[in-house]
DNA sequence: TTGAAAGCGGTACCAT
DNA sequence: ATGGTACCGCTTTCAA
């Protein structure tokens, strides 16, 4: 079963109009060694029979297959599934299309597929670490075999090329000040592993905040979910870590979406009164969180524009010949929304 | 920029080892008119060399790229990006891959994602229709033309192919049924578009359920949602119109996340207690509806497995070179999960 | 068992 | 301005 059995080619359109292939080829894609009378006459006929220049020839010519490889976490997956969105659209409209591998925070599985991708001969590659990832030489090997690269939101500098990120130290920041200022000063902090990059950024907007209001940090308040929040039981040792610290936290910034819904199950269950007992603000994409019980604080991240962007810098980066001069560190705000759960604290 | 600079050919082997093309070519694919001798020495250099066939030449040769076209709603949506992931598992396996476009619930998308889908050539198509669509002449083209077709969730039955769908009949009938069990007679529905194979199925349930029960129908608690409750303000219109209905219904079943979520949300701006003044039952693969307050009742589709199903077929379908003698409908069951929003109707 | 050569559908160089 | 031809990397007759 062949796709398009009927697909017409240069040679049957040199040979209806009694024109070499050469000519038809240059009239199709509008040379201007061709006379117009001649492009005409192609292009009409070509237009007519629907012509599509077969995509596997001009690829093995020259080794564009107008396709993009994506590595992301996992695709159910508010935020990842919203940078999908934004990469779809921006690849749509140029052409490209992308070719989805989930590392499911697992390296092993990153590594396979950036595999997988180059036999795939994509153009380049869209990645976000995955949670396990600590070196990044399967990256390099790529890189410097020419293949383009541009890291978003889980990023790594060891790779010179673009970065587009989220501001995750602000929106930590942001984050915790809203919380101190609303009478938290034992705040703990839920995360995903130690190497990723948004990791250490979420951290330093946090510290700098606690810093910047006389508040030690405590480190027994800082909690990694090393697979990223995978399965419950890791959030759940989490918690149950943090309610045995003394003092007990008072509140609790959770990192990523299922972080987040996984920590306010756990509470919930716990019967752990949220923010009486304990406040939460958690980064979070899901589109209605003030329909959770209690109303969600959230630190939204602008996931489709990061994909968008990526994927706008990457084609870029595919398109044109040299290297750029310099390259770019993208950093798209975040946003504090404010609701019931991290409501001002009752004084005693 | 190109992505293997340094992949070797097979003309390259043939080179090293002073042997012709057409020997390596049928050496490495294992060929009996090959000697063991030749194929251990090639297969050893290629190993030796990481030798991976130019995908695109072969390609160009055997017009199978190994790729599956899916068209979907929308990415960022529990349900679709679940079957999404179960389709990217399928295929993973098998060395195929997705190319994802998003119909959007356009009809006009959706022709023009066909349209860029054959020409990328892809071997077979994985389609769920858009709430617009009402014709599928456009798929039925591209049938007949070859290209084997899995419909999964929106199908048709006007196109002789496999089918993947959820019990969407059941599903509603086991809502429906609880609902009364729990005192509800004015029993609404927010669904999709008319002509959605869902939403015909859901009806049927539904219907059946009253019947049954000797509730009569009434076709004033029936609210379509054509854009698939793409926008709020589409629901908004369906509740707004549900609350005039005299005698104002006391429950809502909704069909879809987005439509459920909306719909909450909707409710509780309105200050509308549930299930005090409506219970809620609503179709959703949310991960933790039991944040959600009140925790909400689902009903649960098989996201996973529809996706996992639909993409397994379809490589059946492109893999034999003869049409099956009889094509499959495959329905998985739905999961009824019993909460809060539901909960039993305080006797007056 | 091995290999020469044609061809898949384009593109690009070089003549004409 | 137009056309002949080689080639991208692989598969597939057909001869040797």
């Amino acid at each position: 079963m062949k796709l398009n059995p009927d697909a017409i080619t240069l040679k049957d359109i040199a040979k209806a109009l009694n024109l070499s292939v050469a000519t038809v080829s240059k009239a199709v894609r509008d040379s201007h060694e061709i006379s117009d009378a001649t492009k005409q006459l192609v292009n009409d006929y070509a237009r007519r029979h629907n012509y599509r220049p077969n995509l596997m020839a001009q690829m093995l010519r020259h080794k564009n297959g107008r396709s993009i490889g994506v590595i992301i976490g996992a695709i159910p997956n508010n935020f990842f599934s919203e940078v999908l969105n934004g990469m779809e659209s921006a690849t749509y409209q140029r052409d490209y299309h992308i070719i989805i591998t989930q590392s499911l925070e697992s390296l092993a599985r990153e590594m396979k597929n950036v595999e997988h991708l180059s036999w795939r001969a994509v153009d380049g590659l869209l990645v976000s670490l995955s949670a396990e990832t600590k070196s990044v030489e399967h990256f390099k090997k790529v890189h410097e075999a020419g293949i383009p690269i541009v890291f978003y939101d889980r990023v790594t500098d060891e790779i010179k090329t673009h970065q587009v990120v989220a501001d995750n130290a602000g929106g930590s920041y942001a984050g915790t000040m809203h919380l101190i200022k609303n009478g938290y000063t034992r705040i703990a902090h839920i995360t995903s592993s130690r190497e990723l990059s948004i990791t250490t950024e979420r951290l330093k907007g946090y510290e700098k905040a606690l810093r910047e209001q006389g508040i030690p940090f405590n480190p027994s308040y800082i909690k990694y979910c090393n697979h990223g929040g995978k399965d419950l039981p890791e959030i759940e040792e989490a918690i149950n870590d943090l309610l045995q610290v003394k003092p007990r936290p008072d509140a609790i910034i959770t990192a990523s979406d299922r972080i987040t819904i996984g920590a306010m199950a756990i509470l919930k269950k716990k019967k752990i009164r949220i923010p009486g007992q304990i406040a939460m603000v958690g980064y979070s994409n899901f589109s209605a969180p003030e329909i959770f019980e209690p109303e969600l604080t959230t630190i939204t991240q602008p996931a489709y524009e990061i994909g968008r962007a990526a994927a706008e810098l990457l084609i870029k980066l595919i398109e044109s010949k040299r290297p750029p001069a310099k390259f770019e560190k993208k950093i798209l705000p975040t946003e504090l929304h404010i609701r019931e759960s991290s409501q001002g604290k009752k004084k005693k």
